[in-house]
DNA sequence: ATCGTCATATGAA
DNA sequence: TTCATATGACGAT
């Protein structure tokens, strides 16, 4: 009847406070900046929470200063269905400066026609960033959508050296 | 160029 | 069961 217990913690930069929660398994969700609930939940933190909290620090500035993340937390996914986390994992495959579309990933989950499924799938995605669904296109090199909002979406890319069209 | 329709995964009403 | 999603291919205007 407890929820299970999770700790949320700000990821300060100077784009503005991103927070993490983390429950015993890992980071089960990162949150861009203002489209959480205030984060203020202090607890005793574990030295591993503590170790972790640096991992996903500092893998959120090295992507907003256009490096590698280098070494991520475990993740802890447990709440995706079988599709969303096929789709996450297609979505971890994808490199720094590099895009895909919708139709595109789901060819490669060898459902084509499930496009729209794969942006479901996207939007369902508890760590956007670190899971970079920011990376995925719709066809034609249209933005599509991002559940930490357009402007994000675009301005990571541009830090990654993509140049996606006008949103229409 | 724009519009309607269908396919697909998932959750909400 | 119907509707809405971060889509897309196709056929008809």
């Amino acid at each position: 009847m407890n929820p299970p217990p999770a700790v949320r913690l700000p990821v300060p930069t100077r784009a503005g406070s991103f927070v993490a929660t983390y429950s015993p398994r890992g980071l089960v969700a990162l949150a861009f900046p203002g489209r959480s609930r205030q984060p203020a939940d202090r607890q005793v933190l574990s030295p591993e929470i503590r170790r972790w909290h640096e991992l996903t620090s500092r893998a959120v500035r090295n992507l907003l200063n256009g490096r590698a993340p280098g070494r991520l937390p475990p993740l802890d996914l447990d709440g995706g269905t079988g599709f969303q986390r096929a789709v996450w994992t297609m979505l971890r495959r994808i490199p720094v400066g590099k895009t895909r579309t919708y139709g595109e990933l789901a060819r490669a989950l060898r459902r084509p026609g499930a496009a729209r499924a794969v942006g479901s799938a996207c939007g369902a995605n508890p760590i956007p960033l670190l899971i970079p669904c920011h990376r995925v296109l719709a066809a034609g090199g249209k933005l599509g959508g991002f559940s930490g909002g357009l402007e994000w979406k675009c301005r990571l890319l541009a830090i990654e050296g993509s140049v996606p069209k006008m949103t229409p």
